[in-house]
DNA sequence: ATAGGGTTAG
């Protein structure tokens, strides 16, 4: 019917733009759409609009529909025009919706359910708050359908000011009663991180229904508490309440955050078994939770079922490669996106940046900052922030500042992306520098930007000024987390004040985590003392007992005391537990294309001439002057395996490889994946000099800039 | 005669 419409109506609406009533006579003289819907008997123009209006996809076909609503005067037909309204809604068409609610005289109830519900929809929600406010100032009353709306938007509002008005609203009107009044009270209050208000709401809902149920579940799992949220889930079973596709993506999502993958396995058999496994998102649930737990196959092979393009499935699986150790597949699926031509959103483009912080490769990064640059995301301060965390973890801090620089509007987390990144290359002092800069900017620093303050204060070996700034915390209204500590005690730590961390942990308001203790014993391998980092280990190993890590260090002190028994006895509680340290290996870009070696590797089709260039190096080194600590290096276990020498470290193969395939005084970049030992960062320094070169290392923790026979860490690490 | 609530990627 609406195709059969003279093709010059649709010639006069012009596009996203409402008719107007100064248009009416035009459109009269022009069109016979009266006599059109005259030949129907009994014509029912209700009826038939709204017949009309639920066929409606296209923003064409509306505009021409509300043509024919004008000429035949039905525009002031409160019926109809609510329908018009939702369906332009629907279709995103709020504005216009908009507009022609402004069209009609004194509009009721209705029409103003329409119109708050299509902005709530849009998530434009101050002005669906807009629109309630100013249905109370026309006296207009809303009903039990207009609430669950304006709760909606209330929940997207950054405070739960206006949703507690709007509670009380309720109250007033006599509303809190209604289950899906409600219901949408739990949401809102979870939404504003109030969940034990959520509860309370939950707790007095008498006839609970299938969404009061997904609403506290969802919300506990937003507010990170899957476990609590599980345990409703259970309760909900128990009771067999009824419970629906919605009801399960949450809880997957519950599982996902607490790693239950058997768990979640079972729950998918059962999805399978109730026909759900098409649901749009429970497979992106489900995706999530596979690639969350490490099984990227299985993860992929349900994204590869998928035909219907999905941002939010696509955003799954990058997530899912970036945060496994899968940064190049993350990055190539992106391409493939592109290639595609699938939408990708500020989300992805987050994620494939987060994917090339991991991977290390600044040609990567360089590359991806200047597609950024080309897009629409150019002035998007979240992008801009994850390009500083990229560039920074990529090694070039200069680069990172770069993009800081050119931030507009830094807010507290570009500033702290900023402060953590020189913390990250042992640039203290800026950090410092930084952080004041931000004070004085008139910017509040949160938890991370003390996490990355601290950080940078411990890898310069700032004691003094990290005690300050620890205990400046408070100042700023912010109480200080397990990171915070375990900062403070790696802090006293390393600097040799070991009694005083100790003294810090059993002081703490909270219980220590393995963070803290790692840190403890971190110290105490450094300063050899036992008793003390026996404790910390034996506390670590109760908390954390798969942690190859803990063993590691524990065996490193008792090397570096020669307690070969102790070294034994560790050995041996990691072999009883399944354990295996982590293999070392290097990586190196040479001409953007990575490259990895592993200790004494011989597998590089260049092989012969990277060890020839060790041998150069190792008498070059021994001329002047390096002795290296074979000793203790032959039983830490931390680094690499050992072997008869000392000089085939992935990390030097890498360097070796480097040299001989870039021209004179190219900067070397190589990533680790364990932390410097102690021989190669000795090594490494001498070989800058000597060869007269920038090499930049990133190990587990850190970035080291040795340049002219030093690092930038000051041998502080 | 019209219409309402819950979810996933970060």
């Amino acid at each position: 019917m609406i195709s059969s419409l003279p093709k010059r109506i649709s010639t006069i609406a012009p596009l996203f733009q409402p008719l107007h009533l100064t248009q009416f006579k035009y459109l009269h003289l022009n069109n016979n759409l009266l006599q059109e819907n005259n030949t129907y008997n009994n014509f029912n123009p209700e009826s038939y609009y709204t017949s009309c209006l639920s066929q409606i996809t296209h923003i064409r076909p509306l505009q021409q529909l509300h043509a024919r609503l004008l000429v035949s005067g039905l525009h002031y037909n409160g019926f109809i025009i609510t329908k018009f309204l939702n369906v332009s809604s629907n279709l995103g068409l709020v504005r216009y919706a908009h507009e022609v609610f402004d069209e009609f005289p004194d509009p009721y109830v209705f029409l103003w359910n329409a119109i708050i519900r299509g902005y709530s929809m849009q998530n434009m929600f101050s002005e669906a708050i807009t629109m309630y406010l100013r249905m109370h100032e026309c006296g207009v009353r809303p009903d039990g359908y207009t609430i669950p709306h304006v709760l909606k938007a209330c929940g997207g509002l950054p405070s739960v000011r206006v949703g507690r008005a709007v509670h009380g609203h309720i109250f007033r009107l006599g509303f809190d009663w209604d289950v899906f009044v409600q219901n949408g009270l739990v949401s809102l209050y979870a939404k504003c991180s109030r969940i034990d208000v959520a509860r309370v709401v939950f707790d007095r809902v008498d006839d609970r229904t299938v969404v009061s149920w997904t609403s506290i579940i969802s919300g506990y799992a937003q507010n990170g508490q899957p476990w609590e949220a599980l345990k409703i889930y259970r309760e909900m079973r128990r009771l067999s309440e009824e419970l629906d596709w919605v009801t399960l993506v949450s809880v997957l999502s519950a599982y996902t955050d607490v790693n239950d993958l058997q768990q979640g396995k079972s729950l998918h058999g059962c999805i399978i078994k109730l026909g759900l496994e098409f649901e749009a998102d429970l497979r992106i649930a489900l995706t999530t939770l596979y690639a969350k737990c490490g099984e990227l196959v299985v993860a992929k092979s349900l994204f590869d079922q998928m035909e219907v393009p999905n941002v939010m499935l696509w955003n799954a699986m990058i997530s899912g490669f970036a945060k496994n150790g899968c940064a190049e597949e993350a990055i190539q699926l992106f391409w493939d996106m592109l290639s595609k031509n699938i939408r990708s959103d500020s989300i992805t483009i987050r994620l494939v940046i987060l994917a090339c912080a991991h991977a290390g490769s600044l040609e990567q990064a360089r590359c991806m900052d200047e597609f950024i640059t080309n897009s629409d995301y150019k002035h998007d301060i979240y992008v801009n922030t994850a390009l500083i965390d990229m560039y920074a973890k990529c090694g070039s801090i200069e680069l990172a500042r770069r993009v800081f620089d050119r931030i507009l509007n830094k807010d507290v987390v570009a500033w702290s992306a900023m402060i953590v990144g020189y913390g990250l290359h042992g640039q203290g002092r800026e950090s410092i520098d930084l952080f004041q800069a931000m004070i004085q900017a008139g910017v509040t620093p949160n938890d991370v930007t003390f996490i990355g303050i601290l950080t940078a204060c411990n890898h310069s070996g700032l004691v003094e000024e990290g005690w300050y700034f620890f205990h400046s915390m408070r100042q700023y209204g912010i109480e200080p987390r397990h990171q915070h500590y375990a900062c403070l005690v790696d802090l006293l730590g390393r600097a040799g004040f070991l009694e005083q961390a100790y003294h810090i942990i059993r002081k703490m308001p909270i219980e220590p985590h393995v963070s803290v203790w790692g840190a403890l014993l971190g110290a105490c391998k450094i300063y050899r003392h036992v008793t003390l980092g026996e404790y910390a280990a034996e506390r670590l190993f109760s908390l954390d007992p798969y942690n190859t890590g803990h063993y590691v260090q524990l065996s490193n002190l008792y090397a570096s005391v020669r307690f070969w028994s102790g070294v034994a006895k560790v050995r041996v509680m990691m072999k009883e537990r399944g354990l295996s340290k982590d293999l070392g290996y290097s990586l190196i870009e040479i001409n953007g294309k990575l490259e990895a070696f592993r200790m004494a590797d011989k597998s590089h089709p260049r092989s012969k001439e990277i060890f020839k260039e060790l041998e150069i190096l190792e008498r070059r080194l021994k001329a002047a002057g390096y002795i290296p600590d074979t000793e203790s290096v032959l039983h830490d276990l931390s680094h690499e395996d050992k072997e008869e020498t000392l000089c085939n470290h992935s990390e030097r193969l890498a360097i070796a490889y480097g040299l001989i395939s870039t021209s004179p005084g190219t900067t070397l970049r190589i990533t680790k994946n364990l932390r410097a030992c102690v021989n190669c960062h000795s090594a490494t320094k001498m070989i800058s000099k000597l060869v007269n070169r920038e090499i930049v290392v990133r190990d587990a923790n850190r970035f080291h800039h040795f340049k002219d026979g030093l690092c930038s860490c000051g041998d502080y690490w």
